[in-house]
DNA sequence: GATGAATGAGCGTTCATTCAT
DNA sequence: TATGAATGAACGCTCATTCAT
C-alpha cells in the first residue's frame, strides 16, 4: 500500500545471527531484482535490512559472496515449491502440469526471486549464469524425461529423437516467457498458465510422435 | 623508413562524422554485450572504437544515450533481416519459416546484436527494458498474427482465441530460448531450427484449431 | 565422551586478570612484530590471544594503549635482561663486553619484542618514537659513560670530548644494525657479536683518546 | 614560516603529465615521511599534490605502486648524490670520506627523502624492504672493498677477514644512526660527521688489519 | 575536429570501538 | 567476568563526464 520501500522495523537490537542472515538476504533479494547486480549497492541493500554495511559482512561476506547466496537461497526454493507441487503416482502429463502450476504459482508470489534467478543472474561474469544455466539444465531434462516417458509408450518418431535437446531448450523458454508475461496479467489463474503450456508440449509433441511433422513447401 | 607495418596512421585523421558514428556504435555493441550495461566501461569502448572519449560524447551523448542508439540500431538491423526474408506472397506457415530461419541465421551471424539485445537490454532499469519489451510484443503480434491467418480459414477454436496472447508470448520465449541454445551448436543450419519451432507453433496451434485440446483429468 | 584430545576447554574460565593481561600482551607482540602497528588488527590480536575484543579493550584500553603497553614490557625487559648481565665489579671494557652479550642474547631469543622496540615502534607517530628513543638515549649516555671512565683514566682527548655523544649514537646504531644483521646468521656465537663490537668501539676509541685521529688530506 | 602543511599552488590547470607526476611523487614522499605507508592516505597525498585522487591512480597507480615510484626515486637520487661527491681518483679513505660528506649533506637538505628510505620502506610488507635492503648491502660492500683496498696493503689480518661482513653491517649502521642523530644537530658539519665515522672505520680497522684485537679478559 | 588532462561523486570494504546480555 | 552483536567513519579505488587546448 506505501508507496515507499518497504523497511526492516526501526533498529530491532541483538538479534540472533540466523535472523540477521535472513534479514539481509531478503533485502538483498528485493534490491538485485529491482537494479540488477553491478547497480545495486551495499548501501542500499544494508539501509533495506535495517542494518550497518559491516554486519552484511561479517555474515555474507563480499557482495558477490552475498548475490550467490541470494541466488542460491531463491533456487533451492523454486526447486522446492515445484517438487512440493507434484505427486508421483499420477500420469506424466498430470506431474508436469502440477510442476508447471506450481511454477506459476512460486513465479507470482514470488516475483523478486523469479527476477533474479531468471534475469539478474545471467548478467553477472563468474559461475552464477553456469550455476543457474546448469540448474535450467535440469528442468530441460526433467521435462524431457516426462515427455518421452508418454512419448516411448507410442514409440518415439525419429524426428521427434533427433530435435529433443533442441525442443527442450525451445519449451523451458517457453515457459519462462510465459511467466514474465503472467507477471503483467495477474488476474490468469496458474492452472491456466500451466494448460496453455501443456497444450504447446503435449499436442506439439504427440503429433511428432506420430510422425506427422511440418515440413517446408516449395523451393527453397 | 618506418619498420613498422605499413599501414595508415592510426590518429584519426578527419573522418567524416557518420563513420566515427558507426565505428563508436560497433565499439559499444561489442563492448556491452560482453560486459553488460553497468560493467562496460566508457574507457574501453573508446579503446576498442580508437577514439577519444570526449567524441563518443560530442557525438552519442551520455553512456544512457549511447546505449539506447546501439539497442535500436541492432533491433532496426535484426528486424531489416528478418523482413528481407519473408516473401509475402507465399503462404502463412512459409512465411512463419521464412521469417525463423533469419532470425536464427542473424543471431549466428551477429552474436553480439543479439546478446546486446536479448540479455543486456532487459537488465537495465528506465526505458530500455519497455523498449525492447514494445518490440518484442510487436514480434508475437506478428507471430499471432499469422497463426491466425492460418487458423482463421478454419474457424479459430474458442480456446485458441483465449489464449492466444499468452501463447504468442510463449512461443516467441520458445524462439529466443532455441536462438541461446543454437549458439553453442552452430553445426544446426537455421532450416532446421526453424522447422523444429514450426512443429511446436504448427502442429499445436492446428491441434487447438481443431478443439483438439489439452485438459486435466481427475481432482482438482 | 569428547572424542577430542582431552584439554581443557578454551572457553576461558575466569582466569585472574594478570594471567589474561600477560595472554593479550603476547599475542599483540606477535602480531605488531610481524605486521607493524598499523597493519596489525585487533580482531587478529584477540584471536591469537584467544580472548575476546572487549576484554582486551577491558583490560588494556585502546589499541595505542595496548601498544605502548608492549613497547613498556619489552623496553623493560630487554633493559632487565642487559643489567642482569653486567656485573657491576670487572673492569669497565668487561662491563660492556658483557652488556653487549647479554644483548645479541636478548634479540636472538626474544626476536619479536626486538623487532616491536626496533622497527615498529618508530615508525608510529606519537610518543612512542620518542620513548624509545629516550631509552636509546640512555644506552648511549651508558655506553659513553662507560667508555670515558677508561678514556679519563688516560686523560681523554679533547678530540674524542667534541665527538663523544656523536660516537655514542653511531655506537649503539652500529651494536642494533649488528642485532639486525645477526638475526639472518644465527650460528655467530653472542659472544662472537660483542667482541667485534668491542674491536670497533675500544680500539676506535682508545685510538682517539690517545689523540690518534684520522684527518683528511689535501685540499677541501 | 607557516605553520600549515605546504600546499601546492592553487589548481594549477592543465599542465603536463611529467609535471604532475612531479608534484605527486614529491607529496607523496612528504606525506608518506610523516606518517609511514599505512597512515598515509590518498587523500591526504592528492590533497598536498594539489591534485585530484584520480590523477594519482592514472599517472602512478595504486598506493603500493605510488610508494614504491617514490622509493625508486628517492633512493636513485641519494645513490646520485653520493656518487657525485666521490673523486675516483684519490687515495680510498679520501674517497670514503667524501662520500660519506654526500650521504650527511644528503640526508640534511632531504631529510623526507631519507626518511621515507630509512624508517618507512622497512616496515612495508612485501618487495620494498628486500629492494632498500639490497640497496643497504651494496653501500655495505661499497664500504669493505675501500677499507679492505687499504687493509691489502697491509695483509688483512685473519680477525678482519672473518668478521668482515658483521663488522660492514655494523659500520652501515653507525653511519645511518649518526644520520638521524645528525637531523637533531644541524650545526654540526657534514664534513665533521664524515670525519667522526672514518675514526671508527679507519682507526678501528686499522688496529684490526694490525692484528691488534680487543679479546676478553677473565673468566667466562 | 579531436584530445590529453582533470575531477566530483560514489562504491566495496575494513577496522577500532562499544553495547546489551 | 566475558562476549556475540553491532556500527560510524574512513580508506583505496573507479567511473562517467567535462574542460582547455
Amino acid at each position: 500500500m506505501s508507496e515507499e520501500v518497504q523497511r526492516a522495523p526501526e533498529r530491532a537490537k541483538r538479534l540472533p545471527r540466523a535472523v540477521r542472515e535472513r534479514q539481509i538476504l531478503d533485502a538483498a533479494v528485493s534490491v538485485f531484482s529491482r537494479y540488477g547486480y553491478h547497480a545495486a549497492s551495499m548501501d542500499e541493500i544494508s539501509d533495506v535490512a535495517g542494518v550497518s554495511k559491516p554486519m552484511i559482512y561479517t555474515y555474507l561476506g563480499s557482495k558477490e559472496d552475498l548475490f550467490g547466496a541470494c541466488i542460491r537461497r531463491e533456487a533451492a526454493r523454486l526447486l522446492e515449491a515445484i517438487q512440493a507441487g507434484i505427486q508421483p503416482e499420477v500420469a506424466p502429463d498430470m506431474q508436469l502440469w502440477h510442476g508447471l502450476r506450481s511454477f506459476y504459482r512460486f513465479v507470482a508470489e514470488y516475483r523478486e526471486s523469479w527476477t533474479v534467478l531468471h534475469r539478474q543472474a545471467l548478467t553477472v561474469g563468474g559461475s552464477f549464469a553456469e550455476e543457474v544455466t546448469a540448474m535450467r539444465g535440469r528442468a530441460i531434462e526433467l521435462v524431457a524425461a516426462l515427455v518421452v516417458s508418454a512419448g516411448s509408450r507410442k514409440g518415439l518418431a525419429a524426428e521427434a529423437e533427433r530435435s529433443g535437446e533442441g525442443l527442450a531448450a525451445a519449451l523451458v523458454g517457453a515457459a519462462e516467457s510465459l511467466a514474465d508475461w503472467a507477471l503483467d496479467h495477474p488476474d490468469i489463474p496458474d492452472g491456466v498458465l500451466a494448460s496453455w503450456l501443456m497444450n504447446l508440449v503435449w499436442l506439439g509433441f504427440n503429433d511428432l510422435v506420430e510422425g506427422d511433422v511440418w515440413k517446408p513447401t516449395g523451393a527453397q
